[in-house]
DNA sequence: CATATATTCTGGAACGTTCCAATTGGAACA
DNA sequence: TGTTCCAATTGGAACGTTCCAGAATATATG
């Protein structure tokens, strides 16, 4: 068999190839080659040639073959673990904007978030042979992590990880879980709850750095954790949960803005005002917490910059410019809005009537 | 020359191949490749020997490999305009469920909502030779379309492709335009002003959707339009022209509902309450409209089902079970909220005559 | 003029799969 | 004892690129 000589086969139905550019422009394929990837030493006139049995073709080159035989993508592939959430809009645009500067092309994924779809999402970057892996907040095992970062270089964002095997960028959570606890101190708020992020990346540090700033603040007795989650829903249960208790607390800090927001629902379903009777702290300062209908404080975490030096961070890797784990962290900041304020009065309209209670000092508690 | 004769070539540092499974279990790349991919007649003594190699080496297809061979990826490109606009969130979600259900993997890429960043992603996806493509909401050129449909088939949402070479899913959005004013109608609202789109997809038919309904109600002397845009930014500044105007529109209706936010924020600022002063209409029904706080009246559009509805027409393409083009349209809702009620007392509060004049009620918006 | 030296260009051999035709080795049959 | 048939297995040829060693051609050098 093997029929066709020479003869490249003809125009198939899946595309023109460097074989018909080659035939149409009268020269070899490895010349071609040479024009599409820019290569010195091509006469004008033969780059002239083939140009222009590209255009007229409508050539593009089969990224497939090119991997297989570079033994690369130059595709960074994202597993985002919850698109849902406007925070990693801002995390993709930092991403796509640095990969695009050095060169890489990304492709996105979305774990919907649960750990199973994630789990299949990343194995199908890694079956892409993608260069580099970064995965946003993701929620699987620690192994799934490990095993991927065996197979290729990988970035987490926002979740630690205690091996070696991959890089992470994330903000410093202890610190900005103790901005948004002080912050609600500076009003002269005591009874500062909390509302738990659940499975979300990052939710465990945040109700430890809640935690150690109550105790640090000799808050300690006025510890006060609900379970929610880093969504709405899950906020809006949280809060319910809050509500139910006696004395209230007269300052919620949710683990992230979708949380508060859902919070944020429940409280004026129960007829509370925000701030005058419950101040309200976010996490993230994601699209949502801007909004002035909304306007949430929160604490603001770099989504966009955090992108960039996610891609940073793989490229290093990629380029074995690095060989050692690097893990970035970057401080958070209190972004002061208008969920807010000083607690109620303290004939404590909300809690057990005759305790003047808590902090007469709603002073000048300098941070 | 040609070194190695049968030696396929040590476990490299790119990640076992196929070779190295079949010298660890003993047989040929065929049968490895048989089992991988779950055909019959396979002994089940040679299918354990190849699962445990498979195992011990963590192999992984190649992709890259497999596609060439085959000349069909299983990807599905999709390419989304804005990624910061919830609306999409829905989108994709649909479309991951049907993909995944279908045997497809996806990979998306975001437009910044730059036309040339779209092009470059477009491009980018048909390099990578996915078997289809989703352009959702998209803003480039329709040459652009046409030529990407030349190489693969292409469906479009929320966008009217005039050429036969692609398909579309979109909402019926001169019915959606309809119902918004007719809903505001049926509460006694005449003059009903409108925020354009811009560029955004799917803007031009709202408008004139919107154009259309006010004469067929007879409205057509309120017509009063201005530009916007589909983002919050581009409904805040539409918004502050329509308070430049006197009479004040009584009833608003945005492009979309990231505008209709976006002059929610402009119509508070001025003090106007809504929907006492101004009732307020979006379009889309994403995730922030239905936040409590927000609680937008609006106009919904499936996006859930729209995702899966463009996976499907994909689908049918690829297996070239249909060859015609085929351009489903859904039929929008509307979606009754808080930010519409009557129009203020006939005295007209905020227009010209007596001139009580501008809001005296500056009062809470309950924060 | 012959030779050295650039400059352009070219034909294989990979890359890691799938697919197919062909081979093997029994078991069943006569 | 051969034949025939079947199930299980195998080797080689693609797929569309890049890369490299070398061929061809032009230009400079002695």
């Amino acid at each position: 068999m093997s029929p066709r000589g020479k003869e490249p086969k003809s125009p198939s139905q899946s595309g023109p190839t460097i074989h018909d550019v080659a035939r149409v422009a009268g020269v070899s394929k490895s010349l071609v080659s040479m024009v599409t990837r820019g290569e010195e030493g091509v006469s004008d006139e033969s780059r002239k040639a083939v140009l222009e049995a590209i255009q007229e073709l409508n050539y593009r080159p089969n990224v497939m073959a090119q991997s297989l035989v570079q033994r690369r993508t130059r595709i960074l592939g994202v597993m985002i673990s919850d698109l849902r959430n406007p925070f990693f809009g801002a995390v993709v645009s930092g991403i796509q904007s640095r990969a695009g500067e050095l060169g890489y092309r990304v492709l996105f994924n979305s774990g919907d978030r649960t750990p199973e779809v994630e789990e299949g999402a990343i194995e199908n970057l890694l079956e892409l042979r993608v260069d580099g892996l970064i995965l946003a907040s993701p929620r699987v095992a620690d192994t799934v992590i490990v095993r991927a970062g065996h197979s290729v270089p990988v970035v987490v964002l926002n979740r630690h990880t205690t091996d070696d095997s991959s890089d992470s960028v994330t903000n410093d959570n202890i610190a900005g879980a103790q901005l948004a606890v002080e912050h609600c101190l500076s009003y002269g708020h005591r009874r500062i709850a909390f509302i738990k992020g659940g499975a979300g990346a990052g939710a465990k540090i945040r109700s430890e750095g809640y935690l150690r700033a109550m105790r640090e603040l000799d808050l300690a007795e006025h510890i006060v954790m609900v379970e929610g989650g880093h969504t709405e829903e899950g906020g809006y249960r949280g809060a319910q949960g809050l509500l139910k208790m006696k004395p209230l607390p007269t300052a919620i800090f949710a683990s992230n803005d979708l949380c508060a927001i859902g919070a944020m629902n429940a409280l004026e379903e129960a007829g509370l005002k925000i701030p005058d009777d419950v101040s309200l702290v976010g996490y993230d300062n994601n699209s949502l917490a801007a909004l002035r209908h909304i306007s949430l404080t929160t604490i603001d975490q770099p989504g966009e910059d955090m992108g960039r030096s996610a891609v940073e961070r793989l490229s290093e890797r990629i380029n074995e410019e690095r060989t050692t784990p690097r893990h970035d962290v970057v401080t958070p900041s209190l972004v002061v809005r208008s969920t807010t304020g000083p607690p109620p009065d303290d004939r404590d309209v909300l809690g057990e009537p005759s305790k003047p209670m808590a902090a007469p000092h709603r002073l000048s508690h300098s941070r």
